[in-house]
DNA sequence: CTAATTGATACTATTTTAGTCTCATTTAAA
DNA sequence: TTTAAATGAGACTAAAATAGTATCAATTAG
């Protein structure tokens, strides 16, 4: 059972790197050094988070990526949603055509009730919520 | 959000028609004109249901398949597991090498509780329990 | 100027998923 | 006894998702 794939954990990672790195920038070769990621993908990987607004990015000499937001506002059903598309449920392999009642067929709905729930706990994680922070939980501003 | 992939799918749509075709055998064809599934297969279904011991099967003419147990002893995580592999949790994408200790991983530890309520309440899915049973639930026995 | 960075995007490789195909064997029934 | 309808076994193929690489352009600190 997958729940988050390669580049939704790299991000989380990366991020939560970078939330301790407070209010500096971080480039992907420091990163790189530190995590054990392969490079490129994980350009890639911060690349999308800047486009989504998660990330704020500069280019240049001693460029890199910074948080855009704070950590307890980034949860991992955002990333999972940006690496893994949307969180939605009940997908029935029998499109219409072939499910005689989509709204009777059981199997559907019990598995649905189950996603539905695994989605709450995980729009629960943050990347805060991930970290280990100090004594006084400063890492919360 | 995928927990169960198609040929588990499937597995279970084709145990829950012979669930209700009780002590009868069921042929590939049949299913095939019943269900819509692509007859070779779920012929490979069949036949791999057949060698964990789930169903039974018959050559010959007329022959085809039989479930070996009751529904409700039928779970879909068997299923799951036949088709999906085992249901193992906290498979850290980091091997040994880099999570530097991997008890204290708290982003494996908060997706591993997660992953262990899923299975659990999958566990409560049994054959029967998605089946329509008339008033009597005679199908039960 | 230049080296270190990101932006954009195309490309490739690997793995998983979803099947098909074929030949052998069995068996009920005409 | 022949035959058609079934499964057994296993190799093969196709498509999709995942996990990356590679390259060239633009930016910018020093």
């Amino acid at each position: 059972m997958k729940l988050i794939t390669r580049d939704t954990d790299y991000a989380i990672r990366a991020l939560c790197f970078m939330a301790e790195n407070e209010n500096g920038v971080t480039s992907v070769s420091e990163l790189v050094q530190k995590l054990k990621i392969p490079g490129p993908f994980l350009r890639k990987i911060l690349q999308a988070l800047n486009k989504k607004g998660v990330l704020a990015s500069f280019k240049g000499k001693s460029g890199g990526f910074k948080l855009r937001r704070k950590p307890k506002e980034i949860f991992i059903t955002d990333l999972i949603e940006v690496f893994q598309g949307p969180l939605k449920l009940n997908r029935c392999i029998f499109k219409k055509k072939l499910c005689p009642s989509m709204d009777k067929c059981i199997l559907k709905k019990r598995i649905g009730e189950i996603e539905q729930r695994v989605v709450s706990e995980l729009g629960l994680i943050t990347v805060a919520s991930l970290l280990r922070r100090g004594k006084n939980g400063e890492i919360f501003k």
